[in-house]
DNA sequence: TACGTTAATGGGAACGTTCCCATTGTAACA
DNA sequence: TGTTACAATGGGAACGTTCCCATTAACGTA
């Protein structure tokens, strides 16, 4: 088959200039009358023409693409995320490019190198390690998924995990419970996170002592949440209710207490966090704080279309989405 | 700051024509003085120049962008998936756009325009309504994600889901089961689905004889698969053990079965398909088949290359990527 | 010494679009 | 009727790369 059709092959048989054909097909509101229009979309028809978006991109430098970075799309947290922001973005007729740094340093700046080379119009981002400035030399407007690091130079957009933390601790001393346990996800090497600080600041409005061996710190992981929870286990004294950072965490603390030899909710209460597919089937089904993942990924998106349009805006906005506690069967008063 | 350095301003001060430059970035064996070379990069380091794929593809028609389509990436099956595409991928240079059809048939056309719009090099396809004959104009290399339905100007890669349902099948009447309930997903509007066909081949060569009530068709969903099984349990000589089409179907029969007070596997043995993470926490957690999902990525991406690499070859491949039975705690012999 | 051969390099065209600027036609207005 | 204004259109340059072809230098060989 002979190759694929230009805007001057459609001129020539429209009868018009390509500069013409060009107007039509950007369509932004150029001045071409009724019926010369017509004839274009009639050649465009009649040859099947359609536009070279690299050619296009070339002249324009907008290649209507933007890159999603993300640490795992394999992670269950993510896919919704990613789905959020693929709608937002598909419906305004961007293409939607995913990559997955695995936390790696080295692969998150060969992707922003890709964005400069591909020259993506914006990029959305769970940072792993790239710092603010890092992001700023970038060139590109971004969008960052996270609220717990600091990225003054760009709309960062993300869960309000200290609000959620308060929403699940409310939920457990409202039960009755006393003795709260934590397992704390390590912060990726940046500052406190935010579970934790809500933690002990919840602690504290409610004159409940910190006790730090209640407080545990591992790596997200369900084998880490198992590990863990036999610590806490472990104690003279343990907790009669627990929060896991996440639910993976919460997930391998269910299967710790079980293996133990209790019950949850009778013997310890679990509540965990993200309120991911997994979690609605484990037995009991777990009480967990909901993050608004999908609509995580809708707000991002948003932004970032809004500063792909307006170029910069001089001030940046932090947009926390609320969380929401789930009442399932994992958690009910001390017995 | 100003403008991008190009081929052109590190000619310049390399020294060199540009057409040198182009020929130490692109690097496919080109006759460049070791000397010369050296120049140019050092050239490029000092001004920090990158290449424009835009401006090279736009010459050389490679874009080193593939498209991977399908259905739902928030459906649990397809992230590992997605994940062993783009680790193919990414290793080799390319850059990988996700789009989800929602088995929709306008959408997935939309994304076949886009592919040609923005000249990707190959996509991975797990068709929703697109035919043979439609990919095959589409123009663009492609591997099909599927082996249920007919693709033969393709390669097409899948899991042996007939070979799948043997195994699961073979397990439950090892146990001692003779009594096989089927809740099967309904395909899309293409031929019999695989594990149907399996399933009666099975009872044949046992000498089982097929009974249609044991036998559920619904659509894929949890809600679809409890009230499959609720039909199921309310015949007056209900199976001894179900193997369910998938494992969100399965989700949905272990949840119908606890509602109808019975226990598995002592009352019913539950068997599904995939493999996602949720049957690994459920209580039993889930015997199941596992599909080789990442792998499968893998080998898509592998075909793919080889077909953008070394243009049409003239036959196609069929690769069924063989399931592996993980036996867990919700089969068991009939009691 | 003349000549072919090959390695190394450069100049310009081409990829397909959009943008700038010029030109034409037509209507509105004094 | 002449002038201005604007709507509609066209021609060519530009975006940044790669490819084709030409040129030069260096080398071996008859």
């Amino acid at each position: 088959m002979g190759r694929r059709p230009t805007i001057i092959d459609v001129a020539r048989v429209a009868g018009v200039s390509k500069t013409t054909v060009s107007r039509v097909v950007s369509s932004n509101a150029a001045p071409v009358r009724a019926e010369t229009r017509q004839k274009v979309l009639q050649a465009i028809e009649q040859l099947g023409y359609e536009r070279n978006t690299l050619a296009g991109g070339l002249r324009t430098d907008r290649t209507y693409t933007v890159a999603l970075f993300i640490p795992d799309i394999a992670n269950p947290f993510w896919p919704e995320v990613a789905r959020g922001v693929q709608d937002a973005l598909e419906s305004e007729g961007y293409a939607v490019v995913l990559a997955n740094s695995d936390w790696d340093a080295d692969r998150e700046h060969e992707f922003l190198a890709m964005s400069r080379r591909n020259r993506f119009d914006g990029l959305i981002i769970n940072p792993a390690s790239v710092t603010n400035e890092e992001l700023v030399a970038n060139g590109i407007p971004a969008v960052v998924l996270s609220l717990d690091t600091d990225y003054p130079d760009f709309d960062v957009v993300g869960s309000d995990s200290y609000g959620g933390t308060t929403l699940a601790l409310e939920h457990l001393v409202g039960l009755g419970h006393q003795r709260l346990g934590l397992i704390s996800g390590l912060s990726r090497g940046f500052q406190q996170p935010s579970r934790l600080t809500s933690y002990v600041d919840f602690l504290h409005q409610h004159g409940i002592p910190v006790e730090d061996e209640l407080l545990v710190k591992c790596p997200y992981g369900q084998e880490y949440g198992r590990r863990s929870m036999e610590q806490l286990l472990s104690l003279s004294n343990p907790p009669t209710a627990l929060f896991a950072a996440n639910d993976i965490l919460a997930i391998g603390a269910l299967q710790a207490i079980r293996e133990a030899g209790l019950r949850v909710p009778q013997d310890i209460s679990l509540v965990g966090m993200d309120d991911i597919y997994a979690v609605s089937v484990t037995t009991p089904a777990l009480t967990t704080v909901a993050k608004q993942k999908y609509e995580l990924g809708c707000q991002a998106a948003t932004f970032l279309l809004e500063h792909i349009r307006d170029a910069a805006p001089e001030h940046f906005r932090r947009h926390a989405l609320p969380c929401r506690l789930i009442r399932r069967a994992s958690s009910a008063p001390p017995s």
